[in-house]
DNA sequence: GTAATATAGTTTCTTATGAAACCATTTGTC
DNA sequence: GACAAATGGTTTCATAAGAAACTATATTAC
């Protein structure tokens, strides 16, 4: 019932139909959304999300962030907030938080690093491990579920083609 | 210098050396994001929402939801907040917001349907769509650069391939 | 060694957002 | 026609997030 490429309700029908016949008709810009990556990208990008921080918020009580650094953490058992914000593209203070969050949890746990005392190297309680081992294979199944129109090849394209758009974003910004 | 899909900082190097070989080693639950899709797809959208919402910002000062609201305008010419939401998927408060915004700033006029007294057709002004004949052009000039690394078949498979992932979201979301 | 600068992380302040309450109008039911 | 439900839109309230100020440590220049 929403709106898809090509039904995305009025635009495809009254883009003719919509110009102004009116008095001055200038030469209009015009520009159709459904057509336009950014637009198309980021809704389709807040939807996905909206569902799982449902599921996450739900089941488990926890937020992006929050979830984003235990993922983090799943796969490099000792990790710094500063990385985790590189990583994720997540402003400082978001990550202070939710790391403050999980630890008040027992989610994770912090020690000072030996080398650098303002750093803390970030950890997974065994309370934390056994909340992903139920979490991510639901976060799986569910991605799975998601791709399941999309061939194997249509899979590894899309990939593809978001790894040239994200280092074409690179190149961009420093341009 | 960021993460992209293969240089993801730790994790590609880690993945392995960061096993734990301690004591109770249970088969740890470990998600790889730079290969789950709704992780990378928020982070590319997001990181190109940024880009867009900066140039937005600063050249025209004017934020997300209302740049959506004048690009679906430029499109229809007449429309309502309702369909706005529907389109763009943005809360219904948000959307108030923005329309009371870009009607305080003079770039779009409303006037209560003759059909119905609580819905407000919403028009662009001509001062609205002076902005826009300066913003969409580059807008388009912005995006075209950012998909000049894929191939017209790249490109058009990308779109395809959101465009199944939105249906399937439909899908899922009512089973 | 000391002063200046940079860095990791926290806290404070402000703003944007979503949820829910709310108001006005419209539609449906009897 | 009157009353109940639904709908479009606004406003209020609570919360999340980013910006900037701040703290503590580390690094660099001299």
């Amino acid at each position: 019932m929403e709106v898809d490429e090509r039904s995305s309700g009025e635009p495809g029908a009254s883009a003719g139909a919509g110009r102004d016949a009116g008095p001055g008709s200038l030469p209009r810009a015009e520009l159709d959304l459904s057509q336009f990556l950014p637009y198309r990208l980021n809704r389709l990008a807040d939807r996905i999300s909206d569902e799982l921080e449902r599921m996450y918020a739900e089941r488990y009580d926890i937020n992006v962030a929050q979830w984003r650094v235990l993922a983090w953490l799943s796969h490099c058992d000792e990790l710094t907030a500063k990385k985790i914000c590189t990583y994720t593209n997540m402003d400082k203070a978001r990550v202070s938080r939710a790391v403050q969050a999980l630890e008040d949890r027992g989610l994770i746990y912090r020690e000072p690093s030996v080398h650098d005392q303002r750093v803390h190297d970030l950890h997974l309680t065994p309370a934390g491990e056994e909340l992903l081992a139920s979490l991510v294979p639901e976060a799986q199944a569910w991605e799975a579920e998601l791709v399941a129109t999309l061939s194997v090849g249509e899979y590894r394209d899309l990939f593809n083609a978001m790894g040239k758009l994200e280092r074409q974003l690179e190149r961009i910004g420093q341009g």
